[in-house]
DNA sequence: TTGCGTTAGTGAGTATAACTCACTAAATTA
DNA sequence: TAATTTAGTGAGTTATACTCACTAACGCAA
């Protein structure tokens, strides 16, 4: 029986109660980070008892995974539409890259959720969650091969090592501003990253000289055309 | 008082004490992980008790940083000697990321511990942990300076980033290795990250192209002058 | 050898938070 | 209106990091 001043017991259905736990559960979860995130204060936030948030998830791991695949929900959608509106391996790697680090700037919190708390455990692997992150990173990798297919990218370097450097890159280059400190700057990056992982940094005199070279027998050649056909001019 | 059969308290200096707790403790974090390793357990195989290990370790968050500490004194060292045999900024690249890789080969259950508990958490930034880190990554970001000083990179690119895309590349394509699923074969994935980072992917139609005219021009070259030493000749 | 101060080591106890379960009461159906 | 279902409760259990008042081993001086 409840006391005198206590609040109504309002009972809702599964799916909306379901919804409710997912969105204050990320509220706090992102406020305070997994470990200091408390089950207690995610059902005092929406009135209810603790016990009622494990009627639907078995554990609070578990309802961290439930919040980031919603999250990957979200997201997803438009890939495909936006990968379709631009050609060439090298752009279409650039929108992948930027995209990537579009969503880290707009999402830092759940990023860091993502990189910090679930990425690395155990109970990752082979998850739900595992699986669209597979199906997020696996879009690069099929980039690269339609660029080796078509000639533009090099074939002796394995498309997943290019994915990890990547994604892999971009999560240490911009982990400060996941944790809060400071700025990104997402379409310098991204086209720094472009043009590592396309031209690489190596400069390469070679290339100039063999151009100037070029330059020169192409000087000598009209040189010495003019000067035969102005020999061969008088035998006509 | 001890019961009969209880075992005779041992006293070591604390030197001596804490050396062993440091190896115990690095024996069950690699063991069990961090969250499933029992300071009592750690104890335990030194045959004493969970009290004595709080007398010369504040936390058990402490204990793991100091054993990871520990871990890079042991690694350092010969860093500047290996790379004061190795001229030119590519080989010298190529030596950082080959070490790293073999690192990470030799002791995949302590970089698992770096990465996945101690990198990323609140008390790591600032830490002495985090200082040797940054001293060892620093050995690469010298090394592309040095590059772009000696012409041999281009200057337009971050070191930083390059330094994040290499760190963060390797810690993603050897992760499975680290979790205890396949091999690693450091020498090839050297030259490919290697590879991309100082050439790229993208294949380049015009140097072939530059090469094919230059070597064409000659040809003609070589037949004019042929043709006007036959020329020549009857003059003499 | 004996007495004494220092400190290594003890182990019972505390605090916290995830998780459980027997029960209550609100909604729904017969 | 009675019966049934199930959303919600909240006190209790468990596990483990961490504390603290106390004990006893060692070194040193007389």
């Amino acid at each position: 029986m409840n006391r005198a001043g206590a609040r109504k017991i309002v009972r809702l259905g599964r799916e909306q109660r379901v919804a409710d736990i997912l969105g204050a559960a990320r509220e706090v979860f992102c406020e305070k980070g997994y470990e200091a995130a408390g089950v207690a204060e995610i059902a005092a936030r929406l009135g209810i008892v603790e016990g009622t948030i494990y009627k639907y998830f078995d554990t609070k791991r578990d309802l961290l995974l439930k919040v980031l695949e919603h999250w990957y929900e979200e997201m997803f959608g438009d890939y495909e539409r936006d990968l379709a509106g631009v050609a060439g391996a090298r752009p279409r790697l650039r929108l992948l890259v930027w995209r990537h680090l579009r969503t880290t700037r707009d999402y830092p919190l759940l990023c860091r959720l993502m990189f910090r708390e679930v990425r690395g455990e155990q109970d990752y692997r082979g998850s739900d969650l595992h699986a669209k992150n597979r199906r997020y990173t696996q879009y690069l990798v099929q980039v690269i091969e339609e660029g080796v297919a078509a000639g533009e990218f090099r074939g002796d370097i394995p498309p997943v090592l290019l994915r990890d450097l990547v994604y892999g890159g971009i999560e240490h280059h911009t982990w400060n501003y996941i944790c809060g400190r400071g700025g990104l700057d997402i379409d310098r990056i991204a086209d720094q990253i472009t043009a590592v992982v396309c031209e690489g940094i190596t400069l390469q005199p070679m290339a100039g000289q063999i151009g100037r070279e070029a330059q020169r027998l192409s000087r000598i050649v009209d040189r010495m055309e003019r000067n035969l056909s102005r020999q061969a001019r008088p035998t006509k």
